[in-house]
DNA sequence: TATAAAAGTTAGACTTACCTAACAAATATA
DNA sequence: TATATTTGTTAGGTAAGTCTAACTTTTATA
């Protein structure tokens, strides 16, 4: 049984480890500025979880979660974008909204509730910002890995998944009338500042920027 | 804010009182026995509470929640019973496995959250087990307070509630197929044991026991 | 490669929620 | 009403998770 911390700890590895797939590994710092405490306080969990078999490091060493490790962490995000997408989907919640909620759901203990709830939802692959929902079993459904700012002139894409999800960029993507599935049409691409002009759906062709079109994943 | 551990201290200060509505306060060991640690830290945790303006105490005194603690109170009970119905209704929990999760779920810090789950769904007046829901505004639906040991022979009535919540109690009423709602006909009472014959819906007419009948709450 | 900077660890302290053991007050009963 | 029992409190301790301050190791750079 894992506490609450615990549990937090693991999802926060195993998110820095998908932030670079070659190397897997974390640091402490970065650990501990990524959950907000003091790298003392995360050196302490360290040995916990070390204690546990749920990660591998050695004083000064890189930390890589266990397989026991990454099967937590996967059923702790699993909870987390299936909660995502019940408070989207089920209860309006809006795109930038459910990521707090979810954090606390996470944690709730119960395999029936979870099986139940992502039977309830029509077993989802995707999450509302587009991240895969693992399966019961820890596989995790492929994802799109194509950036808009990679896609060529004249090109037709659908958005997949938002890449950046801070409340700013969700909210400019609500305004603009853009959710998972909508089709973008690259018209132009500014060699200048990298900025594209893009169709959203049917609408009239509009600018945005390189940083937009690099925080948003597409599938052609 | 409160803690997870001090919400649970101030719902069960409400439950006790409604145990016993004409002495709604109570004391430090009954507090203790409720909710399973020992007196000393009750009275600990009651310092706290009082320092924070939720119940009022003094030394060797009775407890008795204040009206903030009440709110407090009420409000958890109020997402306890929606996270039931909630349970129950759309993931087919059953009768006696929803207290548990819905233990945790009750903890959930979102006002947003709790608003939209009664609206998902529709407002209900009474929880699984017959329990009224507290409405937004801290209101609380009136409830039958007849037990099955009071309704004559010859007379029907709908079973209203459970007063025994037990899990035995619960799944012995589910193979009996009695749920809430459900027609009960009072066919003879046995004076030597306080044992009934009744009619379930249009099953066959059975005996239970006193006991049994002192643990439904109907509606004639 | 020597040293400065960055990264990581240790020691000691705090808070929350719990415990046990010993004590004090209130209540029940002989 | 005196005493025994029940009820409640205090004191001191533990574990989890956090902190700061001082220290050590590793890495980067002059």
């Amino acid at each position: 049984m894992l506490s609450y911390t615990e549990e937090n700890y693991l999802k926060a590895l195993l998110k820095l480890s998908f932030q670079n797939e070659e190397r897997p590994e974390a640091g402490t710092n970065e650990m501990a500025a990524y959950l907000g405490v003091k790298p003392a306080t995360a050196t302490d969990m360290l040995k916990k979880l070390k204690e546990k078999d749920l990660v591998t490091y050695k004083k000064y060493g890189k930390i890589l979660l266990t397989e026991s490790g990454k099967k937590n962490g996967i059923a702790i995000l699993r909870k987390h974008r299936l909660w995502e997408t019940f408070l989207y989907e089920k209860l309006d919640f809006s795109w930038d909204e459910v990521h707090e909620v979810a954090e606390q759901l996470e944690h709730i203990q119960s395999a029936k509730l979870v099986d139940k709830l992502e039977e309830f939802l029509g077993f989802p692959e995707f999450d509302p910002h587009g991240d895969p929902i693992p399966k019961a079993n820890g596989e995790i459904p492929a994802t799109a890995k194509t950036l808009l700012s990679e896609i060529k002139a004249g090109e037709t894409c659908k958005v997949a998944a938002v890449k950046d999800t801070s409340t700013l960029f969700l909210q400019y993507l609500e305004k603009l009338h853009i959710t998972i599935g909508t089709t973008l049409k690259v018209i132009e691409v500014i060699a200048f500042d990298g900025s594209l002009s893009i169709q959203i759906g049917s609408q009239e062709p509009r600018s945005v920027s390189m940083k937009f079109a690099e925080s948003l994943f597409v599938q052609s």
